[in-house]
DNA sequence: GTGCGTCCTCAAGTTCACTTGAGGTCAAGC
DNA sequence: GCTTGACCTCAAGTGAACTTGAGGACGCAC
């Protein structure tokens, strides 16, 4: 990607700005960039140089990573915002939309946690069958980190 | 541990019971015992016996990471919890009381995120500074995995 | 022209939460 | 007496998400 616009952008950011601005290390926007959740395009002397937008892009894989939500889960995710050309606040919209589930499933186990917390775990039904909480089979980061069966 | 109640307890559960009961592989079972999250005896042929009480922690531990909580944060919630001897519900309800704070701050972090995903995404506040969202310094198992600075 | 700061690449290291594998014990059943 | 199944230990491997380190390039300032 060597300046896809054709010329200098003044706007641009440098590796240093977006990891001071997007409040992570220089080591993860390469990281995030070898796995293809941002973009950026090279000056003359090999340094990147990011669109503003990416500043989005990275606010939203951090907020989905303190959700506990895995980056190919927000890889997939990102695919539905174009990284160049006009982002449409439809294309995020879009992509919201595809969270909204499990977000909501997220939330009722937290609130469920918290509102039984004292009795579920006190009257013994975390013992599994019975309740609520306890429910091995749903997606979206639930898994967690660790090796996993072939 | 060998059998403190110096008898068989018919009731006690082996780990492959253990495993299926509580919905998790044998080795996870032998991995939380080595951390210390739970506890077991040996019949006279070194086979693990669990108290049924152990059931009871390994779903703690489980909805705990399914909601992204380290095991280190979960052994100090389980501290409170006696593995021996009388469990009252009191040990549970201490325990719980100190999550109730950061869970309480999960769902509202996760109720911001889906009521504003739309417009805050859509908008660009989760460019950072004003985004109620972004907040890189909160606890309680939003570190997530990786290498950390010394 | 010599520092200094910022950037580059690529390989290897790290943490967490496990799993996998090799090699062995023990009791029950045929 | 031999196989089968469930268990044991200990070491090493795994995947995710990064970080750290070595070795080097570029551009500006003095």
């Amino acid at each position: 990607m060597r300046n896809p616009k054709g010329r200098a952008q003044p706007n641009d950011l440098s590796v240093g700005e977006m990891a001071q601005r997007a409040g992570v290390a220089v080591s993860t926007l390469h990281f995030y960039e070898a796995e293809g959740l941002i973009q950026s395009w090279r000056t003359s002397a090999n340094h990147r140089r990011y669109d503003r937008r990416m500043l989005r892009r990275v606010a939203v894989i951090r907020v989905a990573q303190g959700l506990g939500i895995p980056l190919a889960e927000v890889g997939k995710m990102l695919e539905k915002v174009p990284m160049e050309g006009a982002v449409r606040k439809g294309h995020w919209s879009d992509a919201s939309e595809a969270w909204r589930g499990a977000l909501e499933a997220r939330i009722a186990k937290l609130q469920a946690l918290r509102d039984q917390l004292d009795h579920c775990i006190g009257c013994g039904c975390l013992s599994l069958e019975n309740c609520p909480l306890y429910n091995p089979n749903d997606s979206l980061g639930e898994a967690g980190p660790g090796a996993r069966r072939l």
